[in-house]
DNA sequence: CAGACTATTATTAGACC
DNA sequence: CGGTCTAATAATAGTCT
């Protein structure tokens, strides 16, 4: 419904798969706000962006939490080992994400510790070898990095 | 978007009521379908409606927390084309390093909204956000200090 | 980039079967 | 009812600011 007919694959586009999101996800949770407020039903939605590490949770937190719990205390949810089985494969998709997320982590800081590192000396090239606040930097991150070096040779 | 303009308020009429909640609920849920393949992004939602002790789950229950896996198959992200022709080795340095810590921090985003979604399908009736809101805390800091050399290197 | 603005397509309220 | 049809409203893609 624009200017032309939709064709539904992702968009390419970045600056236009964003501005769609935006629209859309407005669009998507009047929708819903309009279908409670007519037909009286309980609904919550959540939408995970790459662009926010938050998801949008409507209508807010509390009550998306309210249906969630509706949702796990509904009966499919509790008859037969199909529940238990979800939990259990659940419970070690976590073990196994946080060790990832912790890994990258780690890698993050190694990452942002040479990142800062070049950066000063690439402002040395800019000179300005008189200024304090430069040499107080340059001697910061070399003592980190001397440090990172002793810990990974005594670890 | 009908032969009248709505009046958004419930719908007295109980057939009427039922008829608009079948094709609105249609409607919302082909919009969140849309909204995901469009913008490669994870979404679910949940209806409860009086007329089935059984809520509407999208996608299916059991696809819930698969959703997120078809995150990693998102939009490759482009390089920029016009890099600075800047002869200086190290800004160039520089600049991939960022580059490479972008694509782990977007990476990371990732991992946490799985994680975040994860705890919460997993979780005992808690639905506690707060545990996403502890892990973006972990990485403000980071993100502050690449904010900082970014800054840095732009000025 | 975030809003404002349309030309268009999309959704749907009410009617009818 | 559950489906179809269509007039009419609603959402929005592309564009401009």
């Amino acid at each position: 419904m624009g200017r032309k007919a939709t064709v539904y694959e992702l968009i390419s586009n970045e600056y236009a798969r964003k501005a769609t999101l935006k629209k859309r996800k407005a669009g998507l949770l009047k929708k819903l706000s309009e279908l409670t407020t007519l037909c009286g039903v309980a609904a919550c939605a959540i939408i995970f962006s790459s662009y926010d590490a938050q998801p949008d949770v409507w209508p807010s937190k509390a009550e998306a939490c309210q249906v969630l719990k509706k949702f796990k205390s509904s009966p499919a949810q509790q008859r037969g080992k199909n529940m238990m089985d979800q939990t259990v494969l659940l419970k070690r998709s976590i073990l196994q994400l946080n060790g990832r997320l912790e890994k990258r982590k780690r890698k993050n800081r190694e990452l942002e510790k040479e990142l800062a590192l070049a950066e000063t000396m690439a402002g040395e090239n800019n000179c300005d070898w008189n200024n304090l606040e430069h040499l107080k930097e340059l001697d910061y991150q070399l003592q980190e990095n001397i440090k990172l070096i002793t810990d990974k040779i005594k670890g």
